[in-house]
DNA sequence: GTATTGATGTCGTGG
DNA sequence: CCACGACGTCAATAC
């Protein structure tokens, strides 16, 4: 019998239907569905990294008529179960937050650590996600003659920071500021590089490791 | 005891390694990790929607010493697993594919259905997904006296909407082309209602439903 | 294979 | 609470 008052996992012989900011059915089958302790719902299939349906913490459950019904604002999901094939109670459910590194900010770490020589200028102040009225510059940096205008990716530079970058520097042209646009990241789409070509942004190649 | 041989859910008190584009650690704790057919694995702590670690499809399992290590190209997990709380063979998972309404496309489809009447203009062609050197414009729609570029976004239009569309434009304009910028999307952020206003771009609320 | 974008994205962060 | 961008984004699609 299932108990909703705790984390649990269930397997079962089910149909899900889903409506809310889209909608969604899926046929019966067997699936996997994993409830947690903060209200959030997770249903997989036999395949694929990403769940089939799915609700962010906050959703609440109940049970009608041997469904269960989870409901977060405007959206519900409703799991038809036919056959319960396994159902475990969770408990001590580990909450650890996970320690990652490499990411975008320690990119920006390290490049900040080298723009002089990165920009091959005398930087005399670095400012971290500057603001501008079309959204924060990862780093812009003070030269000696121009403003150096910095945008990372953490792996590979597709057009869309080209063009990012491209509107951060149409606003330092709106206020006659004589700038450079960068991009920095460990690798360049071919588009990106032709736009940045054409567009006179300069690419420089920066890794995560010494 | 584990077999790896079929799909599994596993929960145990563990450790959890992970190197790749990234690098994370996990404390020991209660975790739930999954393995799916297709190598897929998926690690999950008691909150959030998302796992803590995971690899996509097409990973290799195997056990060393009484622990998992999961690889992928040059990913690799190690769990190492200190008490086996709960195993669970999973048979006959269904690999159904999920159907989903209300996309990016249904909505799209929705507005060349309308083009006349959203525009306000005899529209004689309308193309979805014209490319430019830009990236491709959701909706070129050929008018009387103009061209319509329509930027689509399927709930709350961002700033982002507003400068991609303005890059778009930068295009049309450049090749002397006459053209009026839409966004068309069910909501609109304050900052891009802001931003659409001081360069002429227009907003037409557009919903999924008739 | 590479390149690009959509997503029921989710999640964090800052105003 | 809203807005905005990162993400080990993943997954689908075009090429």
């Amino acid at each position: 019998m299932i108990r909703i008052d705790r984390p649990f996992i269930l397997y079962a012989r089910c149909s899900i239907d889903y409506d809310g900011r889209a909608r969604s059915t899926l046929k019966t089958g067997n699936y996997l569905i994993i409830r947690k302790g903060d209200g959030a719902l997770i249903i997989h299939g036999a395949t694929k990294m990403v769940p089939l349906n799915y609700q962010p913490p906050g959703a609440v459950m109940r049970i009608s008529e041997g469904n269960l019904i989870s409901t977060r604002k405007q959206e519900t999901i409703k799991v038809n179960i036919e056959t319960i094939l396994s159902f475990i109670e969770i408990n001590d459910w580990a909450n650890n937050s996970i320690d990652i590194t490499k990411t975008e900010n320690d990119l920006r770490n390290r490049i900040i650590d080298h723009l002089d020589d990165l920009v091959e200028d005398k930087i005399s102040e670095a400012i971290s996600e500057f603001h501008t009225p079309y959204g924060p510059v990862d780093i812009l940096a003070v030269g000696t003659h121009n403003y150096h205008v910095i945008e990372i990716k953490r792996s590979k530079a597709a057009v869309s920071a080209c063009t990012q970058l491209l509107r951060y520097l149409d606003y330092f042209n709106a206020i006659n500021q004589p700038s450079i646009g960068w991009i920095m990241a460990p690798n360049i789409s071919k588009g990106a590089a032709a736009l940045a070509q054409e567009k006179n942004l300069r690419y420089k190649q920066v890794t995560h490791h010494p």
